[in-house]
DNA sequence: TTCTTTGCTTACTTACTAGTAAGTAAAATA
DNA sequence: TATTTTACTTACTAGTAAGTAAGCAAAGAA
């Protein structure tokens, strides 16, 4: 066997490969289900290497929602999503969520940590919170332009339905966990049946 | 200090209070985030004792799930509930997740276990799918009868609409965990608006 | 070239986890 | 009354958790 020629692992690289890592098995297993000792064997590391970046479980937590915050926002403001018409960007949402059954049914950010949130560090409560808020804000301006511009349809307020659909997309993605592929795509299939027009 | 005449508590108590607290922590911090001290310091027992009446913690969790699925059914076939018009049946639906609210924002048994699936214990796994099921297919008859009657209204299958709504109200209960009572009275209102007709 | 910083490992502590085995007092049964 | 069963406690094992402190080799800076 001939050596590889594979890049070496930079310091910054290890420290964006936790977070992948904690990532993935925060949305595979749950927060407390994971632990630094899977993620220093999946990197052939010691525990404590860990520690050296994220000194605790709760600053790990954090960047995870912290970063999860930071690419809602560059989505969002990414000429390809902003540019496109309201009917276009709900379109892409609903590709963003089906892009998580194609990464062994992960659930979204949001569905990982509800039922454990009474258990997580305040700091990352609160940014979940913001993301969810600014989420939901997004979404409510997204159907309100639709609407007003007839690509979409609904009926109350672009705050209640938007609170409604990112409701009901973060829950297809766990009953999607529990059974398997089809009922993710019979919801969102309602979803679009209901909020398309014609 | 005179002495209090509290009925004694027989061993058919213990089990059903075990099970009680179990499914409240359950509900209320998921489960990975309690143990059996948990419970024997609230009973004011030793961890040992727990495992007397449930050997195991597998054995526990899959007993939760096992009563809820039976209560499940029992609701379901209650004369009281059986015997209602459909869009009074779906408003008992929703009187039951506004039940959670006032016991501290509990969530749904599905919503508390969704995002650790992975790490529950396969025949807790069986009992949530079986739950899940179960009570989609009622929702399912509910909304076809109603539709049908004209007491409701939506567009798709009742089938579709049913995953979507429960999937709705399991995701509601999360948002009132993360945020506050507010989020879940919008969406149970939104989901109000569009099905009960006129 | 010396000094400092970086990125780890080794070795450890403390606390908690599920689970077991043996013992025991009281209640139920024969 | 003697025996067994029930419902525990005490005392333990073995494994895992987060986190810390000290040491060390390599790279970078002075």
């Amino acid at each position: 066997m001939t050596q590889q020629a594979t890049p070496p692992v930079t310091p910054a690289d290890t420290r964006a490969r936790i977070l992948d890592l904690a990532e993935n098995l925060l949305l595979e297993r749950g927060f407390n289900a994971f632990s630094y000792q899977h993620i220093a064997r999946e990197l052939g590391m010691k525990p404590a290497a860990i520690h050296y970046h994220y000194p605790s479980k709760d600053d790990l937590g954090t960047a995870i929602v912290a970063r999860q915050l930071r690419r809602l926002r560059k989505w969002r403001d990414l000429p390809r999503v902003a540019e496109l018409r309201p009917n276009q960007q709900l379109e892409a949402l609903f590709a963003v969520y089906d892009t998580h059954l194609g990464h062994d049914r992960r659930v979204c950010l949001f569905g990982a940590l509800a039922a454990d949130f009474r258990t997580l560090p305040a700091p990352m409560q609160a940014e979940l919170r913001t993301f969810n808020r600014e989420l939901t804000e997004w979404l409510a301006q997204v159907l309100a332009v639709g609407r007003a511009t007839g690509t979409l349809r609904f009926v109350g307020s672009p705050a209640a339905k938007a609170a409604q659909v990112l409701t009901t997309l973060a829950g297809a993605l766990q009953v999607a966990r529990v059974h398997d592929e089809t009922p993710f795509q019979v919801i969102v299939g309602q979803l679009r049946l209901e909020l398309f027009a014609q």
